[in-house]
DNA sequence: GGCGTAATAT
DNA sequence: GATATTACGC
């Protein structure tokens, strides 16, 4: 690594790091003002801000403005957790979290969400003078990680087809023993593992195309993937299509039957069975929630989102310099450490929940068969078609989010009284102001590579006050902007195509009110319980999570996935309709929005 | 040729 | 049972 190398040739290097460029994040202006000194005092460039999502527009904006972001963890417009979260998956840069809370849980917590430091204040200037030295690691982790991808060729091969292939030996040795003639099984082609780079790049392709114009050649020209077919992408692309016809379907079930203010409707509902199986769904299988997706609403939609639904063809952030990829042979996982760089987009568990395993990654396309260990290890990582999996976040939703304050504000007890708790709810009226009356504009690049639909910032997308016709205001403000992006991703993809009156109109009917949904739910899944409401579960899983997990929404942070989006994050909601667990957020930060139990009436099944 | 869907193979 | 691959009609 060359000194350029680090700050891209900037002269300034070489007295490195006098005018390292930082980012400090704290919604207390004292402490604001504390670490700026400090920093200050270290001859950093310091840029201070007391809003996480003001921070994040700036590194959005420019994200090679700085060099480090250091950040509080408590903050009323967005956790720093989920700001590390972002950082984390749009730039990878290193973010130091800072909090009053020196207890080991949370710093572990932080390290395993990626935070490359967590100092505890009050932070001592030893301390500040020596973060730097996260901004050089950062810099060879990432060109140490480059070589590797480099060097890693053909489709085949690695770990992550490890079975496959020790499957096909194996098949192999036996033809040797009897039938001879399997040639053509030799020549026939490798199956390809979606793995999490691969998917994200394809997300990030169909991101950056516009999901109305992604199409199989076309992504795949963006992918630029080596070894990858059009009918790999086109397999792909269907599959995703169908997870986010589901997502959508899904969502407006419990908008149209549990899309009012009345949260108890949702406390009576049974659990949900689980899926919403869309390849059976008939045309005429029309939704009982049309009303409450009236036309306008897509309207609405587009003209409360203007800048934020560009986003949707926008070109992603991180994109591509067009390097050429290969497929991915090598090995996932070759240490915890850089578990969290590698996995970036996959969800981080907390360690007591977590069991490092270290079997070998197979496929990485695997929603479904997700388990913590797996997550971590990076197993199975990227199927759609299974989101409503109970394991598959189990146990690692811990993390407080906004929407815990306007849960909390909106008169939902929280079973922790936690002084992080304390800090939400002393803060949410701020917030309210905030995005009730004047959301910051929404982002045009808001979904970078790694199909960053991040919640955070479609909080900002304006939507509140246009789409919700049914939930509470505060939690409105919140769920609007990623459901309606996803709803709009949806609706655009799929009513724009051609095809059978079944095929693709479904999707925008569908989806018209996932934000409502999910938005409702969330106040569902709080009013009037203080305690986990006690479902069935049709999987049989994860009801012994609901206390634990509940005791933890005092831990106050959010949680790190790498994906931070559609494809994260509704997942995530899915779970949690499977789980019933009264989580307000879960590993992908932002699930909880799901109303938990049977949506009655889905007749479409 | 490319796309989407459905059938088929794994 | 679920996924990727393949077949097939548009």
């Amino acid at each position: 690594m060359t000194v350029e190398e680090i700050r891209g040739g900037d002269n300034e290097i070489d007295r490195f790091p006098i005018g390292m460029r930082v980012l400090a994040v704290d919604d207390n202006p004292t402490c604001l003002k504390l670490l700026d000194g400090l920093l200050r005092k270290c001859q950093y460039q310091v840029t201070t801000t007391n809003q996480a999502i003001k921070a994040l527009n700036m590194l959005r904006e420019n994200r090679n403005r700085f060099d480090l972001v250091i950040s509080d963890v408590y903050m009323p417009d967005m956790d720093g957790f989920k700001l590390l979260e972002l950082v984390g998956l749009e730039m990878d840069l290193p973010v130091i979290m800072l909090s009053g809370n020196g207890d080991r849980n949370l710093v572990m917590k932080g390290i395993t969400h990626g935070a490359c430091d967590y100092l505890v204040k009050p932070v001592r200037l030893e301390e500040i003078r020596n973060i730097w030295q996260h901004v050089i690691r950062r810099k060879v982790e990432s060109k140490s990680k480059n070589n590797r991808e480099k060097s890693d060729q053909g489709i085949e091969g690695g770990d992550q087809n490890e079975k496959l292939n020790r499957k096909r030996k194996d098949e192999d040795e036996e033809e040797e023993n009897g039938n001879e003639s399997d040639d053509p099984t030799a020549k026939k082609k490798p199956r390809v593992v979606w793995s999490i780079d691969l998917h994200r790049k394809f997300v990030a392709a169909i991101n950056q195309l516009g999901i109305e114009k992604a199409v199989p050649k076309r992504i795949l020209d963006l992918m630029n993937v080596d070894g990858l077919t059009r009918e790999n992408v086109a397999s792909h692309l269907q599959k995703y299509r169908l997870y986010l016809k589901r997502i959508s379907h899904q969502a407006n079930m419990v908008v149209a039957f549990g899309g009012n203010n009345d949260a108890s409707s949702y406390m009576r509902m049974s659990p949900l069975d689980g899926l919403a199986d869309f390849r059976t769904l008939s045309c005429s299988g029309r939704l009982p929630n049309a009303t409450y997706a009236p036309a306008g609403m897509l309207g609405r939609l587009n003209s409360a989102t203007g800048v934020a639904l560009h986003s949707l063809t926008a070109p992603p952030l991180v994109q591509p310099n067009h390097t050429q990829t290969k497929l991915q042979p090598g090995p996932v996982v070759s240490s915890n450490h850089q578990n969290m760089n590698l996995f970036q987009g996959i969800p981080p568990f907390e360690l007591d929940q977590l069991q490092y395993s270290n079997k070998p990654n197979t496929h990485l396309t695997d929603y479904n068969s997700i388990e913590e260990s797996q997550i971590f290890t990076g197993t199975n990582l990227a199927d759609f078609n299974s989101i409503n999996e109970p394991r598959m976040f189990r146990g690692s939703s811990t993390f407080t989010d906004p929407i815990s304050v306007l849960a909390s504000q909106a008169g939902v007890k929280l079973t922790s009284t936690g002084t992080e708790s304390l800090n939400l709810l002393s803060t949410t009226s701020g917030f309210l102001d905030q995005n009730g009356n004047q959301p910051p504009s929404f982002p045009s690049n808001l979904l970078p590579v790694g199909e960053s639909y991040s919640y955070p910032a479609a909080v900002n997308g304006g939507f509140s006050s246009n789409i919700t016709t049914t939930a509470a205001v505060p939690v409105e403000a919140h769920g609007g902007g990623l459901v309606g992006h996803i709803v709009q991703n949806v609706n655009q993809s799929l009513s724009n195509q051609k095809g059978g009156p079944c095929s693709k109109q479904d999707y925008s009917q569908y989806s018209q009110n996932a934000f409502t949904t999910l938005a409702s739910s969330a106040l569902a899944d709080y009013g009037g319980s203080s305690g986990p409401v006690s479902h069935s579960r049709p999987n049989g899983v994860g009801s012994t999570l609901v206390q634990t997990e509940h005791t933890k929404l005092q831990s106050g942070f959010v949680s790190s996935n790498g994906y931070g989006s559609l494809d994260d994050i509704i997942p995530g909601m899915l779970k949690r309709e499977q789980n019933t667990t009264m989580q307000m957020n879960g590993e992908f930060g932002y699930d909880a929005y799901m109303v938990p139990g049977r949506v009655y009436g889905d007749e479409s099944k």
